[in-house]
DNA sequence: GAATTTTTCCAAAGCGCTTTGAGTGTCGAT
DNA sequence: ATCGACACTCAAAGCGCTTTGGAAAAATTC
């Protein structure tokens, strides 16, 4: 009796013999520690999840020889029996051409992450070509991988929501999708806010021609913040000028090269506004090449997300910017899934955080009489 | 007959009934799959898997009904009946104080990522503060939740690789432990040769004086950077100089202060060589703050890894770097762990990645005349 | 056409847990 | 002595899969 695989991975998996040799034989379980007690596999599981049900002194035997042999109940076990996976997946998109992992990426998760772990759930990662997401979600649903997951970058009218929501696996948003009414639970920045006032203000130092840089347009904050910034503008009967609006995954290189044209008009921008430090800082290595200085000359906000290894400066900031904490988003995200997963009666939370506009070297008053070297 | 759980969570998580009727009614399962076609479980089971056991007409009609029913194997089962978990841990060191998710993380993690879901793998995340290591892989060995792991940051005498030998557990270190021989696979970058190779470009540019904004020594790479750097001084009969040698972790704030400081001593120095772009953009700004240009005054060499969102330059690149691609690592580390977990027999791998030092507009010859203003 | 091999299918045992429903023993109250 | 109440403990039934060891049917050989 000889079998053959016909079917090649990725579609099923190579199957292997059982666990390797060379990693230890095999692990204390429930049944041997309960023999080793003799009790029953019942009183030991009852006991070492805390049910009122056993005796305070068979507890402590039961949880000191769990101890003693290194016991722990496996997580495939125990979650085959529960029926839940104790853990969520982070879906992460990923679209070629322009494959790139998001920096606040690894923020966020890190604040989602202490939350799941206080609550005993692991994060699963997920990076999904476009297109493919539709597949994998129907993998976590219908395999059992997750019990709930977060959807990160929104898209305007993003069909991710509908698909989840007819999938049946539990999810919160990290953003909205505009043109999308309710039915989800979500956590967002108040982006339309952040940049009308980040607009606001440098109109306020005499600003009249500012650039937006920002970030890919098809992406729901984006759209929202260039609707604040032109909302903004035209409170002041300004007219958005075309030529001044950029709109591109946000790189260092995306801010240099676009302050670089932009500067290089006839009639260029004489403040920026950006959608990352990232692209703040690319605007800035644009201003230096161009023999100006950034704050004197030529005034730049930017969105922070207090990211933990690009502070904004020490004391005075560095730019001034519309700040609010990605970690934080993280966490709060992470405890909206795990509320909605304990109780999915609940009505869908969501949660509009706004940002906090702290000025720093990077804005100044109008300068007339800059020169631009060209 | 009513009980209850004295214990608190996350000692023990709470339990709720099952899983929420919100979301769906019972999924399919193989049970009933089978009944539906009136084949028997094991025949649907091996249908799918492609075993050549199963005739091909029967194959297709299975395959067929799976696809109509949206059914696909449960992973929990799968994992229970087979003994592996089809799920790669990634651990992630997060320092109390300065806690932080090291920027490069995200491209090494897309890298890896690629290469699990190749193979059907999911990839598990772990923020694990100092301290707690020792704990999560005794869980993750007992409660059978990952397959192997990868470990990040490796110090230089890290206790983690003994520990992992002796829990058993499969892994692959991304770096190395210096002073530990062997007995274990990993994949490093060539520090020493990166920045000895480096150190003597500015040397042949003319450079002597020459600071070192390196990563925090604890961690092995920065240790071998740094042996890289004495060493080609050395080789020079030039005596290194501890001011010009700084260890942190790498900020862009960092970057800032170690240069502004340096910049401002008695005797400053002439060319700067960084551990990370973020670092060397903060070196940048020092420069420019203190009124010299990179390059024609001062030059910079930065390790570059290769970021997605951080992209050295178009065309010539902004900075002279040492460059190796994480993302490339993150790839082959993950193909390191599946070979060593499908043959635990195997003699451990190890791969030593050279760099690219490629010429960018940040260095050019010693420069006698510059100005420093104080 | 009988004997043998090959092809195709299956019943049942397990993987390691949780949970239900019930049983035993003790104790104060009747 | 009997009863219910309470405190502990347990056997057994799942959870949804994979895999072993056959067995029946079909194809091949002699």
């Amino acid at each position: 009796m000889s079998f053959t695989k016909t079917l090649t991975p990725p579609l099923v998996a190579l199957r292997h013999g059982t666990y390797p040799k060379r990693f230890g034989l095999k692990l204390m379980n429930l049944k041997k520690l309960a023999e080793t007690l003799n009790l029953s596999q019942t009183t030991v599981s009852r006991a070492l999840s805390g049910y009122s049900d056993v005796s305070e002194k068979t507890r402590v035997r039961v949880q000191q020889a769990a101890e003693l042999h290194d016991y722990r109940p496996s997580k495939r076990a125990t979650s085959l029996a529960t029926g839940r996976a104790m853990t969520i997946g982070h879906v992460i998109p990923v679209t070629s051409g322009h494959e790139m992992v998001n920096p606040v990426f690894g923020d966020f998760i890190a604040g989602a992450g202490e939350t799941y772990a206080a609550h005993g759930y692991d994060t699963l990662l997920k990076l999904v070509p476009d297109g493919d997401e539709e597949r994998v979600y129907r993998d976590f649903k219908s395999r059992g991988t997750v019990d709930g997951i977060i959807i990160h970058g929104p898209r305007m009218n993003d069909r991710r929501i509908a698909l989840l929501r007819e999938i049946g696996l539990p999810f919160v948003v990290h953003g909205r999708a505009s043109e999308i009414d309710g039915g989800y639970a979500w956590l967002d920045v108040n982006n339309k806010s952040a940049f009308e006032r980040a607009t606001k203000f440098l109109l306020d130092l005499g600003h009249i021609r500012i650039a937006l840089v920002n970030g890919l347009e098809e992406m729901d904050f984006a759209h929202r913040r260039r609707n604040g910034y032109v909302q903004a503008l035209s409170d002041r009967q300004i007219t958005p000028d075309p030529t001044l609006m950029r709109s591109e995954e946000m790189t260092e290189i995306y801010g240099y090269r676009s302050a670089r044209e932009m500067l290089g008009m006839l009639n260029p921008p004489t403040a920026f506004l950006t959608s990352s430090m990232i692209t703040a800082i690319g605007v800035r290595r644009a201003l230096e090449d161009a023999g100006l200085k950034m704050g004197r000359d030529v005034s730049v906000i930017t969105h922070d997300d207090d990211l933990s290894y690009l502070k904004n400066g020490e004391g005075v900031p560095i730019f001034t910017a519309t700040r609010s904490s990605v970690r934080e988003a993280g966490r709060e995200c992470a405890q909206m899934l795990l509320d909605y997963i304990r109780d999915p009666a609940m009505a869908y939370a969501s949660r509009l955080l706004e940002v906090d506009l702290t000025v720093g070297h990077s804005t100044e008053p109008l300068n007339e009489h800059v020169t631009y070297v060209r």
